[in-house]
DNA sequence: TACATATAACTTGTATACGAGATATATGTA
DNA sequence: TACATATATCTCGTATACAAGTTATATGTA
């Protein structure tokens, strides 16, 4: 591998971080990061859920949840309420504000999606189940 | 779209960081991060270069080029020397240690390379060409 | 020359992302 | 019950990544 641009690590990780980039500024006007939105997807699912199941659905360790519950927290997206069962369980039940977000943040992301399926034409569709497989690397 | 799964910011996200972390533990015994891999890279081709012309080549903000370059800096494997006739600007010029390193990290960023082509199989050159496309996503 | 503008590198603040470890709480087993 | 082990969350340290702003130096133009 003779350039930089044809290492698989720099290619995908570009890749990312372009779209990443895209998805930042359609949410920026909701003041909420790409990451902050997976979560806030996950809850309106289904909230109630612990950070331990975000970890497992979203494959971010639980460091990072940490952190961004916390903000999601201090911006009053969310609330953490602790479980009667297991005391070592925080619960993490969308507010008002939390909820209200969904149908605008679900519409810039669904315009990020159709932005990129242009991009790609026909060829989209397989990229996506590549890139599903690539996201299941195991070490 | 209902699932955070199927939404392309998420998707490539976390393709990449997969890719990534295979990256960072094949570089670890060298102490080398991926992206101090990738600047290393561009060096090797040609050191001298300055922060500037890494930031266009490498896509990196310049601020973060500073952190990096001050690591490479501080592990002995690069220095920077002030230009001549432009006192702006700082060449990064590998030290012994860090031409050293091109061989084994290369190597290890090949192997990674075939482990990823392998996993795709005959898709994967054409995942490739779609990636350098979503590389170029323009605002 | 004098001054507005542009550029290179750096600084600061915020947000992921992860390794390692600390703390509190559960759970399984002798 | 007593204790080893496992789990959930959090804290701390390090490394990107980027927005915004600073400083020093170049460059274009009146």
């Amino acid at each position: 591998m003779d350039r930089v641009e044809d290492c698989v690590s720099f290619l995908v990780g570009k890749a990312a971080q372009q779209v990443s980039r895209r998805a930042r500024e359609k949410l920026a006007p909701y003041e909420v990061t790409p990451t902050q939105y997976a979560v806030l997807k996950v809850l309106w699912e289904q909230d109630g859920r612990s950070a331990a199941e975000l970890t497992a659905r979203l494959l971010i360790d639980s460091a990072t949840i940490t952190g961004v519950v916390d903000r999601l927290e201090a911006a009053r997206l969310l609330e953490r309420r602790a479980d009667r069962e297991d005391r070592r369980i925080q619960r993490l039940y969308l507010t008002e504000a939390g909820l209200a977000l969904s149908a605008p943040l679900d519409a810039a992301m669904d315009a990020l999606n159709a932005e990129v399926a242009e991009l790609l034409g026909a060829e989209g569709p397989a990229l996506w189940s590549e890139l599903r497989r690539l996201g299941e690397v195991e070490g």
